[in-house]
RNA sequence: CGGGAAGUAGCGCAGCUUGGUUAGCGCGCCUGGUUUGGGACCAGGAGGCCGGGGGUUCGAAUCCCCCCUUCCCGACCA
């Protein structure tokens, strides 16, 4: 193990999230500048992401949908700070079947305004609210600086788009979802700890009265914004005439919402827990949670990896068998780098005294354990695991976060991790100070930590932050 | 989109300045054998319109022009 299979973090952190992804195998550019291959490992990742997105976007009430890639141009145009903000990354088809179209076709870069023209059709009365629709689906931001995952002009992703009779209705169903299905799925299956709250005006959605975001630290200290819900008021509504008949009898606008969370959230996996081995994926979202290791080219020790295998997958563990014929020290890199989460190996010395060799992805430990209660085993430290990947993230992140008073110690901090100082500190001229330094207003929080309902309430929080 | 660097086998690179027959190296890959408890070894082998197009020339990986892609730094972003 002379030299290092990946470049290391600390000498180039850029450069190891390039390697990483390539080599764990996640993803390839595609043939257009800012588009992306995914590969079966990353793909499957993002498999057991959207069901445990889905599930809690189903608990919470929402049906999906399907809407089309292509939306008329001037549907775009309807809403003004809407198509201010999306005109730059558009895609835009202007020849189809070999003519020149009479309107052009934009590709959907965010589908708002299709929305909510169908929802102008469907809703009539206040008995036919809240209406609570989610699609998933792929849509294209044209990006001037792509990343694989973080950045690229395609990207995957789950938008929901709802209408409701009231503000309050609306706000409070946009909070639910960031709270009980954004920020638990990124709690809970991604052990990624974040900062729950509402972004400055200058941040916002193009259109929204209000967005939420839940902000991620990578391991470099950078923020990633992982999910965002957006309280739309009754913009998109007076755009494309969303409007219902109340108990009373009036005609009132909707308040709508919107909300998603997208690929870009794999990259924050990879960021937020990954280490100079490679990849660290939490057991919950591990498309393989435990690899079998043939140390030798035996058949006796064959037959007791796919055995165990067999075992574990009864348990319900992924489980995955490797009797490849690869000398020991490659496969196992491999599996390192792929963050397998535990990877049992089993030998002739194992099989002599009964035992197999489980080692952890995240601590490296490894540790002899009794063949006939490795199952059991592998269950709790799994759970151990998920429970720690969560912990340590949360520990980096509160020790990189810190109190300040001034602009000038919030661009200091923010070198290295996350600055938290009053909001009226930033507000106005400070904010722009910020910007000239690469720093942005990640998120306003209240001093208790809770997300505001609005940035009017006084005394909030800013925490700022160099961000992806 | 501005400023910089680069594209030669799957990956990493040499060759280009000074144009000249069959374009090299390391890793990986294939075959056979020996191996396997932390990126194994020996032997043999496959793999290239030198990013694309145009030009200069008797002759272009090499010189000139345009385009595409990648990386870094800025402006934009889930």
């Amino acid at each position: 193990m002379a030299e290092p299979i990946l470049t290391p973090q600390a000498e180039d952190f850029p450069k190891w999230y390039q390697d990483v992804v390539a080599k764990a195998e996640m993803a390839d550019n595609g043939p257009v500048r800012g588009t992306m291959v995914i590969r079966p490992y990353g793909y499957a990742i993002w498999e057991r992401i959207q069901s445990a997105v889905d599930q809690r976007i189903k608990a919470a009430g929402a049906k999906n949908v399907y809407f089309p890639l292509f939306i008329p141009e001037s549907y775009l145009q309807r809403e003004a700070e809407h198509v201010e903000g999306f005109s730059p990354e558009l895609a835009i088809v202007t020849i189809a079947g070999g003519e020149e179209l009479a309107e052009p076709i934009v590709v959907r870069p965010t589908s708002e305004t299709v929305f909510g023209e169908y929802m102008a059709k469907w809703v009539q009365s206040h008995r036919d609210l809240p209406l609570l629709l989610n699609q998933w689906a792929n849509v294209v931001r044209w990006e001037m600086r792509p990343r694989l995952f973080l950045r690229t002009s395609e990207f995957l992703w789950q938008e929901g788009h709802c209408a409701h009779a009231s503000y309050e209705d609306a706000s409070a169903y946009a909070t639910k979802i960031h709270l009980e299905v954004y920020n638990d799925f990124l709690q809970k299956v991604l052990a990624v700890p974040t900062y729950v709250g509402i972004k400055p005006k200058s941040e916002r959605f193009a259109g929204a009265i209000n967005s939420m975001t839940c902000e991620g630290m990578m391991k470099d200290g950078k923020a990633l914004q992982m999910a965002t819900s957006h309280e739309l008021g009754t913009n998109f509504a007076k755009a494309f005439n969303i409007t219902f008949q109340s108990e009373a009898g009036s005609s009132e606008f909707c308040h709508t919402t919107s909300w998603g969370i997208s690929t870009r959230t794999i990259g924050g996996l990879i960021m937020a827990h990954g280490d100079d081995k490679g990849l660290v994926v939490p057991p919950v979202v591990a498309p393989i949670q435990a690899v079998v290791m043939a140390v030798r080219d035996d058949e006796a020790v064959h037959a007791a990896c796919r055995e165990l295998v067999l075992r574990l997958q009864d348990s319900g563990i992924r489980a995955e068998l490797d009797i490849s014929s690869g000398s020991f020290g490659r496969r196992a890199t491999d599996w390192e780098i792929k963050g397998v989460p535990l990877r049992i190996e089993i030998g002739p010395r194992d099989l002599a005294v009964g035992e197999v060799t489980v080692a952890r992805r995240d601590t490296s430990e490894k540790a002899q354990v009794q063949l006939n209660t490795v199952v059991a085993h592998a269950q709790i430290l799994l759970e151990d695991m998920q429970r720690l990947l969560y912990s340590a993230a949360t520990g980096h992140r509160d020790s990189n976060t810190h109190d300040v008073s001034t602009v000038e110690e919030a661009i200091t901090a923010a070198q290295t991790g996350f600055a938290r100082l009053d909001w009226k500190t930033v507000d106005g001229a400070g904010e722009t100070v910020l910007k000239k330094e690469a720093i942005t207003v990640r998120c306003l929080q209240r001093r208790d930590g809770t997300m505001p309902i609005s940035d009017q309430e006084p005394d909030l929080v800013a925490i700022v932050a160099k961000s992806y």
